[in-house]
DNA sequence: TTAATCACCTGAGGGC
DNA sequence: TGCCCTCAGGTGATTA
């Protein structure tokens, strides 16, 4: 489910709520996610006041003058803003209880999200620290991805989804921006050449764009703080389309697996 | 150093 | 109806 348009709509539905709120109580029922919950995490965030609610690649970091909550919704988690002492349901995993009586519930069915404590400046952790460029800012330009593409042997695909290379860029979002480029998913990296990383790097920018501003993408669970769908997935051109005709030439839709991911796209627009 | 594969967990959906 | 198998949006660790 989230990737970095889906984070982004979560940061940005959770952040009216906690922004100058203080935590008042945590409560952790599942320590045993994709890394151990910090037995400590209550301790480290008592009394503490959140100043801001920033996103780095498909991080969500809740920010204090300490340290600060490191937040990833792996593949099926999501954040929700409840009044506190709501009831506890399955995969309710960590509660976070503010001092105006707000409470922000993470929930991950699959386990595959994090709940980290950072000290002192997040961006040092070593999940962060090794990140690369954001997309949606002026660091990513095609001279950078083209610069980082040679040599690279492994599918583009691949090499755009890698989060070392640009951040944020999930299975959804690679199949849309390779298929709005008119780029095969499986060329090599470095077979790409100035132009064709023009086209890429301005549809990556403007597919995530799009995905935003539509609240991300639902397929089956994502659902954002207030409990909205995200309709970016009525946009698809290609994603889970595998046997219908492509929308610019009718020719179907095919699906190949690149890294062990779903991958799809159209065998006439893309070369 | 790079590329490929594995593992983590749960539930939906399809086939029998 | 129930069992079994496959698959799924992420990503660090391990292996070659």
């Amino acid at each position: 489910m989230p990737e970095l348009p889906e984070v982004e709509t979560t940061c940005a539905g959770i952040r009216p709520h906690l922004v100058g709120n203080v935590f008042s109580d945590v409560q952790v029922r599942q320590t045993q996610l994709r890394w151990a919950v910090d037995a400590q995490l209550k301790q480290h965030l008592m009394g503490l006041k959140v100043v801001s609610v920033t996103r780095r690649a498909k991080y969500c970091l809740l920010n204090t003058a300490q340290g600060s909550v490191i937040l990833h919704l792996g593949m099926s988690g999501h954040l929700k803003i409840l009044p506190a002492n709501t009831v506890a349901g399955k995969h309710d995993h960590v509660d976070f209880v503010f001092a105006d009586q707000k409470m922000l519930r993470f929930n991950d069915q699959r386990k595959f999200g994090a709940v980290l404590w950072a000290e002192g400046n997040p961006l040092s952790h070593s999940l962060l620290k090794d990140l690369g460029v954001e997309p949606l800012t002026d660091d990513f330009t095609p001279h950078h991805l083209y610069q980082l593409a040679q040599n690279r042997t492994i599918p583009i695909k691949t090499f755009i989804m890698d989060g070392h290379n640009v951040v944020g860029v999930g299975n959804i979002y690679a199949s849309e921006s390779l298929f709005m480029a008119n780029i095969l998913p499986t060329r090599k990296a470095a077979s790409l050449n100035p132009h064709d990383c023009e086209r890429l790097v301005a549809a990556i920018k403007h597919v995530l764009q799009q995905a935003i501003k539509q609240g991300g993408t639902t397929l089956k669970d994502f659902l954002s703080p207030a409990g909205n769908p995200g309709y970016f997935s009525q946009s698809l051109q290609v994603y889970g389309r595998a046997g219908q005709g492509c929308y610019r030439c009718q020719t179907p839709i095919q699906q190949l697996k690149i890294g062990q991911r779903a991958s799809y796209f159209c065998p006439v627009c893309q070369q």
